[in-house]
DNA sequence: CCTGAAAGAGAAGCTCG
DNA sequence: CGAGCTTCTCTTTCAGG
């Protein structure tokens, strides 16, 4: 079994354009659109599934439906190394916390969060990351607004 | 039709936990979980559709697949304030922006940037950034790994 | 990559606790 | 309100060329 992935030819990609978009469409609708049966989109689309290409599905949820009116980003900073194993294993756990990226620069950890409440969001600083996973320090701006949010990435030849 | 929209119950919870992380499970395997026939959920998830509860379905692609190596947060501040619509029109049609937040703060404009390589990164700063939107100043961090990175949401009571 | 047949899932109807 | 059941339709899956 070959370890380096397959190349993805413009069908693949084109594929890929369509289902990280319209997860819910059928392989009839998205060979009709790039010109390909109704089996071999279902071929490659296992592919690239077996592949890892594609890594999940996922139903898309409105952050208000679920009364999660504030997002969050969290600068992180932590001191002492040997409290980011603790960090990096309990972020996980954390439903509040949608992205967290290790960075270079300044601080350590990039952190989306999001809450329902400015409280909620006090509380998480203080009684989670501070006092449970021993950040040092952390800087806080909150988002007024999200212009665009997607997981979906370019898909260029 | 009723403008606010109907409160979600437990079962209605348990239907977003599941869709938001297995957008690829059938009804019956839903309905297995949690306890619910397959045409309750089918009924539920139509109208989690409907009300915008859920908002769209998705493959989630893994980025290195497609030779996206480079993660990176650009905040931008734009001084003259006629150059904001142009901006916040345009960022829809740059597939290399994942997400773009309005901020409260010190800059204007947090984004998520997916690009192949810095060269690429350092041209979508000069050339469409600040050349072509006008924006005032940038300041760019690489993350070098994601911990997490998901848009599943906190599912709770 | 296609055709074609079989199995499976979703949608809509209904009746019954 | 949801279960259970039937029927129809569309989708997915799997031969085999």
């Amino acid at each position: 079994m070959p370890s380096t992935r397959n190349e993805l030819d413009a069908k693949d990609l084109a594929i890929l354009e369509l289902v990280q978009r319209h997860g819910d469409w059928s392989h009839a609708e998205i060979g009709r659109q790039i010109g390909l049966s109704v089996s071999a989109v279902n071929d490659r689309i296992r592919r690239l599934v077996a592949d890892k290409t594609i890594t999940s599905w996922a139903a898309t949820i409105d952050p208000a439906a679920l009364g999660l009116h504030l997002l969050a980003f969290v600068n992180v900073l932590i001191d002492r190394s040997e409290a980011i194993p603790t960090f990096t294993a309990a972020i996980g756990e954390y439903a509040e916390i949608q992205e967290c990226h290790h960075l270079a620069g300044e601080w350590n950890y990039l952190l989306k969060v999001r809450v329902r409440t400015t409280a909620e969001l006090e509380r998480f600083i203080s009684d989670e990351l501070k006092a449970k996973l021993k950040v040092t320090r952390t800087f806080t701006t909150i988002a007024l607004d999200s212009i665009k949010d997607t997981h979906a990435l370019s898909v260029r030849p």
